[in-house]
RNA sequence: UGACCCGUGGUGUAAUUGGCAACACGUCUGUUUUUGGUACAGAAGAGUCCCGGUUCGAGCCCAGGCGGGUCAACCA
């Protein structure tokens, strides 16, 4: 017995080894860069964070905490035409969420402007940069195709003073935007395109979000991305794939850096996929550009403040992050594994509260008028530290309409005319009448409940098939309850050659119900709350949440296999 | 007619120096239940992209194919 605790427990603690992991401890075991790990989260401030980013921080992050390393928080800022302190708050506030400390490790690619700019000089005199005067269109001609080498561009080999001059007065603003580029000195015949004389600066006369209007030229990614790392002493540069042909480039840059046997190594992995979303930070501006959805904190989004918003928890995502592991298999992953963290979080740790989304009115006829009880509920069968409430009882309810049905079919266990069931944590109540407006909607039920069933239970033993949650109409929170479905109605939207991905967006990905009654348990409830509202699902407090108006969202039902017995039909 | 990377159930990940392909999600059954939730028990589902080779033995090593991804932004 003992031993099988123990064994389960290893097994949650013992995680298995990413290749990441295996290369760091390779790395260690060889003893180099002193034996440190350190690691970095580089974010450009040009939008919000998504659920892929969550990933890398998780590793990031996870990797600084799993080997005694530390792990920064690098803002990589070198276009200014794109970068706002708006986005730079965000990630921040995002990154803090998610449960991680950079501690005073935070810092900003345009801290490096001056050194950068300094080893691009060093560079020219080195004879390895020089200034091109050819228009963007010209270059591109010449770089040929990646079955096709290059040819070198005639400016190539202007003198190290010329360039020194012209690189110079590309600072002070003498040139126009695209009239010249500094470019590293390689290979016009590399098999890399990226090798092939890549830009190292360019002139963009735009107003930096820090650094202001000091600079007319700015450092490309690959030229400031690997120094930061090497003066950062980041040992183990982690991206996604797609920066793979760029490693030969990043090394090229440290080559000329490398002072001691200290080097940071840049290292691929696969970002993250969900289905039914996108994840480019293109295509989920464009989303809120064009009014497709109600901004980046959308609870729709797949944005870590959309999420937020939505209802995720922290745990829950970083709980996501490490099932889906680390690999370099560009796939595809299913949104029920991230439903199933939150759900898992979730159902041990939100108060359980009694909410109607579609209210049915019920009399209890033979309930006093003006009576009402106070009747024990459980906050958490999961948690018994959680305690209980008292929720109010009296002669009039409402109850979900999906409950009842006139003419049930034969496996619907719920109420129905004649029919006894039990009220969650109240009595059981018998359905005696139907009432019907003019139209034949019904409008009302009036029932009889027994006295001797008080709590749930009745003591002759005699049993019911369903249990019904409902809430007096007296006592109720009326508030708006917001339901969501997947933004996409396609697993892959932008996996479609031809067909643009807004073509896939689902048009009832959000309904609002205006009028839904809750206990009155929620009526102090604040922002993010979670809950679980029986037999629905776990619903959360919006931040349009006014003490007039409580709004809540509806962040993912409960499995319901009632419902989807129907649907099979 | 290039360079680099990747191919294991429906999905995601495992599988010490080659040794009965395992786990999670999802799906389906059943048990318990004052949530048609949770929990628990069980089932189906891959023979590891293909073809060879080495080996007593290959998901793993080797050769050749096939398929997919990335790269030709003054983006990151």
């Amino acid at each position: 017995m003992a031993d099988k605790n123990n064994n389960s427990e290893n097994s949650e603690i013992q995680k298995k080894a990413n290749f990441i992991d295996l290369q760091i401890e390779e790395d260690l075991n060889q003893g180099k860069n002193e034996s440190r790990v350190h690691t970095r989260f580089p974010p450009e401030p040009n939008g919000y964070l998504h659920i892929g980013h969550a990933k890398s921080i998780c590793l990031n992050f996870g990797i600084g905490e799993k080997f005694g390393g530390k792990t920064n928080l690098r803002f990589d800022d070198t276009n200014p035409s794109k970068e706002e302190t708006e986005y730079v708050e965000s990630i921040m506030e995002d990154v803090r969420w998610l449960g991680f400390d950079w501690e005073e490790h935070l810092y900003y690619t345009s801290d490096y402007f001056g050194k950068l700019h300094e080893f691009a000089i060093q560079l020219i005199k080195d004879d390895k940069a020089y200034v091109d005067d050819q228009d963007a269109e010209t270059i591109a001609s010449q770089k040929g195709t990646p079955t096709r080498s290059g040819v070198e561009s005639p400016f190539r080999n202007r003198s190290v003073d010329e360039n020194l001059d012209l690189f110079s007065r590309m600072n002070t603003g003498e040139f126009d935007e695209g009239t010249h580029v500094l470019r590293a000195k390689i290979d016009m015949a590399s098999p890399n395109m990226h090798m092939r004389d890549p830009f190292i600066y360019r002139i963009i006369k735009a107003h930096h979000h820090r650094t202001g209007d000091k600079w007319c030229v700015y450092p490309m990614y690959d030229f400031a991305h690997g120094q930061s790392d090497y003066w950062e002493g980041i040992t183990h540069s982690i991206c996604t794939l797609e920066f793979e042909v760029h490693r030969p480039l990043y090394d090229w840059f440290v080559d000329q850096l490398q002072e001691t046997d200290y080097r940071p190594r840049q290292i691929e992995f696969a970002r993250l996929n969900l289905t039914y979303t996108v994840m480019s930070k293109r295509k989920l501006l464009e989303l809120v550009k064009d009014g497709h959805v109600n901004g980046w904190d959308d609870p729709r989004m797949p944005t870590i403040s959309g999420l937020r918003r939505r209802g995720y928890t922290p745990e829950s995502i970083r709980n996501f992050s490490d099932k889906i592991g680390v690999t370099k298999v560009n796939g595809m992953i299913d949104v029920s594994l991230l439903e199933f963290s939150l759900k898992n979080h979730l159902n041990k740790t939100a108060q359980r509260v009694m909410g109607v989304l579609n209210p049915l009115k019920v009399v209890i006829t033979n309930y006093p008028e003006n009576q009402s009880e106070e009747l024990d509920a459980v906050n958490n069968p999961e948690d018994a530290e959680m305690g209980k409430r008292k929720v109010p009882f009296s002669r009039e309810l409402y109850i979900e309409r999906d409950d009842f049905m006139e003419d049930p079919p034969r496996k619907f266990f719920r109420l129905g005319p004649g029919r006894e069931v039990r009220l969650r944590y109240a009595y059981y109540i018998t359905c005696n009448d139907v009432i019907k407006d003019a139209n034949g909607k019904i409008i009302e039920l009036h029932c009889t409940y027994d006295p001797a069933t008080k709590g749930g239970s009745s003591p002759d033993g005699r049993k019911v098939k369903a249990t019904l949650h409902w809430v007096s109409v007296e006592h109720a929170v009326k508030s708006e309850v917001r339901l969501y479905d997947r933004l996409f109605n396609d697993e892959n939207p932008d996996g479609h050659k031809d067909i643009d991905f807004k073509e896939f967006m689902n048009p009832d990905s959000l309904q609002v119900l205006p009028e839904c009654y809750i206990e009155p348990f929620v009526k102090d409830a604040n922002p993010l709350d979670n809950f679980q509202f029986e037999r629905l699902g776990y619903f959360n407090v919006d931040s349009d949440s006014t003490n007039k108006n409580l709004v809540f969202n509806r962040t993912v039902p409960l499995r319901d296999s009632w419902a989807k017995a129907q649907k099979k039909k």
